[in-house]
Parts: structure tokens; C-alpha cells; sequence
DNA sequence: GGCAGGAATGAAAGCGCTTTCAGACTGTAG
DNA sequence: CTACAGTCTGAAAGCGCTTTCATTCCTGCC
């Protein structure tokens, strides 16, 4: 078989070392003498010696790998978390492993299983709403796991995130404070999205807050993409009254949004308001710019490789991190045209 | 250690089998009567039995991992990718194990060391620009591997994409047959790209087959965003005389050409017209809708991994899959105004 | 009833590495 | 000169599985 392959009883009998001295060499430097170690490097250099991963991880117990659970890369913003994952963990000589689910819990079951049995060190999951079984295995294995993008509320899984319902409240502040009083709000799919929920929930706190109720009819449920959100967007103005502000929960339905808006001869801000949420990279470019919730997916993917290298390497970690986010407004939120009766606070200007 | 792990061994124990046969009714339950293989699945099932992968990577030489070297995740087009080759692998209990290298080169043999350390048993590449060193990796490995989104001109390498060249002379064409004659490029950047490299060459393949050149200050160089297509789209729209078409190598350069022009109160396509690359799925929503070529980026994945799940079962493989691309006309692609003296077939009506 | 032949099972040898454990060797102190 | 840390190295035992190879157990057939 892999005749081709050298192993390390080859770099150490070529280095005229045993296999265990080759293995300290390579693996622990400062444990051999320093002549000792140039030879072995030598011989592994010229022989191109790459180790056996496998043996290595059953060894050691260790892979060096760490696992992703993520719903889809089609959605920009994981994508770009995903990147900033592996990136951070290359640094350090770890591999990424990635399991996507679809939004479906028994794919996810799936595909997390899949990564434990690969031996994953560590696992990244997205948000809080995972099945019992995947902590009784993330349990039974003593695999180190984060979860990001939410904050986990009974404080028993370490997270790092940010408030989805704080954050969702103050993109609906700004719209109640510029005088809106009429919303229509353009939702995920709420199920197995936790992130969604609390961002819708967060929307109905900040208009309850102001005496408002939102009507299950001023609220469109569609998967994330421009055309759901078009088509959304659509709907609610078809609505009698039509909202004069329109919650998205995430920038790709609300960009959907704005582009039904400019088909539809709808001005925005003018006649809607429309706001986002994530700030994807296309979001500051369109005219008009969206009004979003900036979410830091850098950093985000960057935080969970760090948390878990350190948890690795028997390093104190913070087991509840928030992250901030930043309310970006651009010009597609603006004050309600006239004809929309002002609300109490208005009239008093 | 993993005291909660339970082993194949005590899955045997319980079941009343050897490990031999435990390892059997669970890898390759045609080999073991029908009442053992319930008994061993029920311990399995029963004990939460997973199996241990670098164990059976070792036993068996084979990872049921699958690797990927991609430039970046950052750009939604090889994310859709990805997406779509992860879920295939998944589908035949496969797990995809992620590299990227930001398009520098030393960073891509390092990753696909890593790869093959991590014991992958296969590889996809993106494009045929490649340090030797990889490819005799690869060799001395025996990891089997095909390289997407291009064609390999050489043959030596299994490839599964499309003629980028092609490709871009066929959109150049439709711009010259709606009789335009001074261009610009927007590029993507051309070291380690071999695919921009060919879109570029092919641009200028057209282009000269029509007794046109293009000039070097015709041609801007950025990297991938839409704030450089944009700032690239003021640069060439401040040549005189300015372009009557600007072909972008990638449709994110493209869009923030759009953009560009949007903001600066250029018409598309009545001043300049603008032709994408990839057709991401926001090009259609845009308004214009922007021309472009429409690259199968899920096949692409889903295609991959079939390759390498059948080569990998020994089932006969094409090592070379050309792809169908396809133009895609819409609102930013028109007719030269008549200030640009029309081209001689135009002046034949 | 005995036997060939095939199917199902078990024993045991690794897969390539890490890691005790013990031995060898060095240098320093008594 | 002996004794004793301390440092470096080697022998060997696995890590948890797969996979020959040999054995046992059937089944069918003469």
C-alpha cells in the first residue's frame, strides 16, 4: 500500500534515532537535544515526511481538528464567519471540519455525530436551539463545544453572541422615534432559529413598549433570500393600511425588500421604511443604504477558534461572551410621510 | 480517559460476539447472519456506540474524509460551492475537511499538507494554478483529487468546469454585437487566477478578432469587493473617451460598477453598459438587471464529489467534465448611443 | 450417513504513532 | 572516587479498529 508514503520508523532509522526520539523531535522540540533534533529534521525534510494523522489523533488522543455545525454557507454571513473559523484555526495547526443542516434538527443530530466520530477536539454550533441528544453527546464524548451568534439565557452552554432581542429592540426604537406607529415585520422561518424568534420578539417588546401590537397579518414568515423578500415585501403592501416601516429580520430579505420597493415605484424612505440586519457587505452600497443591526461575523468565528484552542490547551476562557453590535443607519429609514397620523409624542412638537 | 466512550469491544461483549464480528455487522452487515447483526446493532444502539475514526482511518486506510482548497469562503460563489459538495459528501456518509488560502500560494501547500495529514482521501482544488509541489504531494500519496471552474488544458489533471475563455469571448461578443467598440475591464486580480487570467485573455481574443485592442489603462485590476468595482468603475469612467461598455471579470465587481454608476448619475446601459461574471443570485434583482454569465456553482460541488465518491468506489470516472455556461441578458447590456460612431457593421444599415 | 463446499465466526496481527518506564549518560557535589 | 540529580534516549505497550486466516458450523448432495 502507500508505498510511497515514509513513516516515521523511516525518519528515525535515516536520522539513526529510535521512533520515539524521531517522535519527540517532531512533536516536542524541546525535549531532545538540540543535534538530535536538526537530524531528525533533516531526514524528515529529505524523506518529505508528512505524519500519519490518524495514528497520530489514536495516539494522542488528539485530531487537531475542530468541527462546524452551521444551518447553510449559502447564507453570506456564515460563510463569512466560517472563513474567519478556519483562518483562526490554521494559525494554530488546526483543520476544519464542516457539517451544515438545513435548518433540519435531524440532519443536525446527524452531521454533529458525524464530527464526533471523526474525532473532532471541538465543536462550534450556531445558536441555542439544538436537540437534548447532541449535548448528551457532546456530554458522554467530553467535547469541548461553543455557541454562537446567541446568548445562551440558562447560562448552561458556553456562548458567544449578542442579544438578538435587545438588538431587535433597538432597530425598532429607531423606527418608533423617527414617528413610525405602523410596522409590518418580513421574518425568517422561526422554526429551529432561535436567532429569528428573539429578533421577532424583540420587535414585539420595543412596540409593546410603546403601546403597540403587532397583528399576525402585519407579519410575513419566508426562508432567507432576495426573493422571499420581494415577495414579502409585496404582500405587506398590499396590506390596507400598508405599514409605513418594515422590520427585516436579516439583510437579505430586507435588501429583497428594497428591491421590490424600486420595482414597485415605492419610494423608500418616503413612503417606507425599511430596515435590515447583519450588514452584509452589500447593504452600505445600495442606494439607498440600508439601515441595519451590524453583526460581527468576524469576530464572531474568530472568538469561537480562540475559545475552544484555549479550552484545549487547558487555558482559563470565559464561558459567556457578548460581542457588540452596532445599529448602522442609512438612508432607507426615514420619518413617515404626513398622511400617516403623527403619534402622541410628535403631536407635541 | 473517554470513560463514557463506549468501544467496539463492548458493544461485542454485550451483543456475545467477538470485536471481529461486532466490526463486521457494523461495517459490512452483508457478511453476518441476520439475528447477530440485530444483536450487535442493539448493543450498539444501546450503549450509544460511535465508532472511533482515526481508529478505523488507521485499520481500514481510509478517512471518509474529503478535502477542499479553496481561495476563499468569502466570496458567495465558491460558498455555494462548498455548500453543495458538503452536502453531497454528507449524503454518502463523507465529511468535508476545509482549507483556504486567500489566493497566496505558499498559504495553499501548506493547507493541503494538512489535508493529506488529517488523512483526507481526497481533494478538490479550485482552478489549475498550482505549486508543483502539490500535485507531487498528491502523487506521492496516491490522494486522488480534480480541480473545478477549469478546464485543464494540459489533461494531466482531472478537472471538472468550464472554458473560462470562452466564456468571457462569448459575453465580449454580445457587447460588440450591440455595436460597441470602446471598452474597459474591470479584473479581478490575476496572479494565482488563472480563471480571471483566461476571462481577460478571452476579452482580448474577442476583442481583437473584431480589430480592437485593449488598451493597458482599459484594463483595472482589483481585488474582489464591490467597493473596488465600484472605485475601478470611476476610474475608467474618467478616461476620455470614456468606455461605451465595461465588462466585469465577476459579477461582485460588476455590481459595484452598477452601483458606481447609479451614484454618479451614469445611465446603464444608455451611457455605458456593464456585463458580471458568475450570475450570484442578487444580479437578477438588481435594476438593471445585470448581464452575465451564468456559472453552474452547486453542480459544481455536487459534481466534484460525485468524482471523487466514485473514484474512491472504484467506479470509472471522466477526468474531464466540461460544464454549460450560459449568457445571461439582461437591463445593463444595450446599444452604444449614437455620439460613439457606430462600428462598420453598423453603418451598413 | 458422510462429505464437500460455502457461510459465519473468532483469534490475532497489525495500521503508525505517542508515551510511559527504565536505562544510559552527563555533570556536579560530597 | 562514589553518589546523585538531571537530561536524553530506547524498548515496548498500547490507542480502537479492520482484516487476513483458520476454524467452526451448516446445508445440500451423493
Amino acid at each position: 500500500m502507500n508505498r510511497g508514503a515514509p513513516k516515521l520508523s523511516d525518519v528515525a532509522r535515516m536520522a539513526g534515532v529510535s521512533p520515539a526520539t524521531a517522535s519527540r523531535a517532531l512533536s516536542t522540540p524541546g525535549r531532545v537535544r538540540p543535534e538530535t533534533r536538526a537530524r531528525v529534521d533533516h531526514a524528515a525534510r529529505l524523506l518529505g515526511y508528512v505524519p500519519h494523522g490518524a495514528a497520530r489523533a489514536l495516539a494522542s488522543q488528539r485530531s487537531r481538528m475542530i468541527g462546524a455545525v452551521i444551518p447553510t454557507l449559502d447564507n453570506a454571513i456564515f460563510a463569512n464567519s466560517v472563513n474567519a473559523l478556519q483562518g483562526t484555526l490554521a494559525e494554530s495547526g488546526y483543520t476544519l471540519l464542516l457539517g451544515s443542516h438545513a435548518y433540519n434538527p435531524v440532519t443536525e443530530l446527524q452531521v454533529t455525530r458525524e464530527l464526533i466520530e471523526r474525532g473532532a477536539d471541538g465543536i462550534v454550533f450556531v445558536g441555542t436551539d439544538h436537540d437534548p441528544q447532541i449535548y448528551r453527546m457532546l456530554a458522554t464524548f467530553r467535547t469541548p463545544y461553543v455557541l454562537i451568534w446567541s446568548l445562551d439565557p440558562s447560562g448552561r452552554h458556553p456562548c458567544i453572541g449578542f442579544n438578538n432581542r435587545d438588538a431587535a429592540i433597538r432597530v425598532t426604537r429607531h423606527l418608533l422615534d423617527l414617528g413610525h406607529r405602523r410596522f409590518g415585520v418580513i421574518s425568517g422561518l422561526t422554526a429551529h432559529n432561535d436567532r429569528v424568534r428573539e429578533r421577532l420578539a424583540g420587535v414585539r417588546d420595543a412596540l409593546r413598549a410603546r403601546g403597540l401590537e403587532l397583528s399576525p397579518q402585519a407579519v410575513v414568515e419566508r426562508p432567507y433570500s432576495f426573493a422571499s423578500g420581494q415577495q414579502a415585501m409585496r404582500e405587506l403592501m398590499g396590506r390596507r393600511p400598508s405599514p409605513t416601516a418594515v422590520v427585516c429580520i436579516n439583510d437579505v430579505l430586507a435588501i429583497g425588500a428594497i428591491i421590490e420597493c424600486r420595482a414597485a415605484g415605492i419610494d423608500v424612505p418616503g413612503d417606507v421604511s425599511i430596515t435590515g440586519f447583519d450588514d452584509m457587505e452589500i447593504s452600505a452600497q445600495l442606494a439607498p443604504g440600508l439601515t441595519t443591526m451590524r453583526v460581527p461575523t468576524v469576530e464572531l468565528g474568530r472568538a469561537a477558534a480562540t475559545y475552544l484552542l484555549d479550552r484545549l490547551a487547558g487555558r482559563e476562557v470565559a464561558t459567556f461572551t457578548e460581542l457588540p453590535v452596532e445599529l448602522v443607519v442609512r438612508g432607507s429609514t426615514g420619518s413617515p410621510q404626513l398622511e400617516s397620523p403623527p403619534g402622541p409624542q410628535h403631536a407635541v412638537r
